[in-house]
DNA sequence: GTCATTTTTTGACGATCCGTCATATAGTCA
DNA sequence: TGACTATATGACGGATCGTCAAAAAATGAC
């Protein structure tokens, strides 16, 4: 039976489910929702489409996967900023990079998450799937809201009345959230003068943080300087690859 | 031939559009795409197939249509809201408002909203239908940018350096968008702390604001009673069709 | 190397739903 | 009333999803 680690057979089923997701992904990129076909993936690869069937129960399946996939990427980029050594605003700081980043790294992660988030093709995907998902939003949340605490701990936040960690960070995910979307959905943004969404993006944050008395605040420190120096620090490698100094 | 205005016939045919608009919007909201099933529309309304195509052409155009009828209301309740009497930045929480009632009032919106702008469903559409989209964004962006404007003309804003108009319009709009998304899409919020997103939202808001320094802040100024006034002398039945004071 | 047994793969098939178009029905007017 | 036009119908072709009985491949005992 199966030796330590991985048969020959489970390493080959795992290689064949990366190429799935492989060719589902450009699929999924160049058409939508339909222009990712189960017939053509299964010709692409030149297996059957009942082999396809075998690793995903259906076509949802496949593109929450894909969810998972970047979910965890963003994970990973949440993770290491908040590790960035410097007050509780530059991480806060460095979180913001990080996001920025997460979308230029993997443009088409908005798209897939708006087709899950999309009618009922959330209710088809598997119970599995879907408790993974929110693993990982819970544990972004929580890690932005960690940072959020220390500034309150370290006396560099006071939140304004009736005002909660939660709430703030709520935010936040919303402004990142909402912006991507518009950019990546919405082809008049350069018709309604907002030439350069990400800076704008960027500076929409930082007056959250200012507006929430983080100090310290924009006007009292280089958060030019900190955000180079956080991409230097934290994410050479990332910025390199997303063409973003 | 025709009288007047529309013929018996023309009316006819314009009362069976929205018949076909009005069940479509629940088979919508209940199904999601999916759910929306050309078949059940014919089958419902007692007319043919063929009928319901000559109305629209596709599934698509159907579904634009029921976006652009909510954003007439969206645009209606935006001019109503920068017509206040009383600072830029009171005028600019009526539009705050007016977004929040918005989103109360046609809850099935943004999934309308995200459907469209889902997949190639954005190009299956009609050139007509998807100017008359972007128009409506289009002034609303302008009617909001007109009210920024206002306040920097009347030395209630300065904006901070670098930062355009259009950047805070954006902004704002990204803050809301991503906002009212998360909450439809996303049933975690409670697990994660976040109890009234609605009021999160109009905090966060009052951030971005506060962070811009658009004079008097949140701090000088008693907004909760300008909230009230809004409701009462702008959207008194508003108010009261979506229940919330 | 052979053959019985288990595992994996296959693709034809049923079902669903979109959009079309030849045909049927209803309406108009001389 | 009847000829002609406008409108409505629903059967049909085509695309794609997901299934499943049958075929092919792998395994292992002897």
């Amino acid at each position: 039976m199966k030796s330590s680690p991985l048969t020959r057979k489970q390493r080959e089923i795992q290689e064949r489910q990366e190429k799935i997701l492989d060719v589902s992904r450009t699929m999924l990129r160049e058409g939508g929702y339909h222009g990712l076909n189960m017939d053509r993936i299964a010709a692409e690869l030149e297996y059957s489409k009942g082999t396809i069937y075998g690793h995903f129960s259906c076509k949802e399946e496949i593109i929450i996967a894909l969810a998972i996939q970047t979910m965890e990427k963003r994970m990973e980029l949440f993770r290491r900023a908040a590790l960035f050594r410097g007050s509780s605003r530059e991480r806060m700081t460095a979180i913001g990079l990080a996001v920025e980043l997460f979308v230029l790294l993997y443009p088409d992660h908005f798209m897939v998450e708006r087709i899950i988030r999309t009618e009922s093709i959330w209710l088809k995907t598997s119970e599995e799937r879907r408790t993974a998902t929110n693993h990982f939003e819970n544990d972004c949340f929580g890690i932005v809201g960690g940072v959020v605490r220390d500034g309150i701990t370290r006396g560099e936040l006071v939140l304004p009345d009736g005002m909660s960690v939660e709430d703030l960070v709520f935010g936040l995910w919303a402004l990142s959230h909402g912006a991507y979307t518009i950019m990546t959905t919405n082809d008049q943004l350069v018709v309604q003068g907002v030439r350069e969404p990400l800076d704008a993006t960027r500076r929409n944050y930082a007056m959250i943080l200012d507006g929430a008395q983080w100090r310290p605040l924009s006007s009292e420190h280089d958060y030019a300087a900190v955000y180079r120096q956080i991409a230097q620090e934290i994410f050479p490698d990332e910025c390199r690859r997303a063409n973003r100094g």
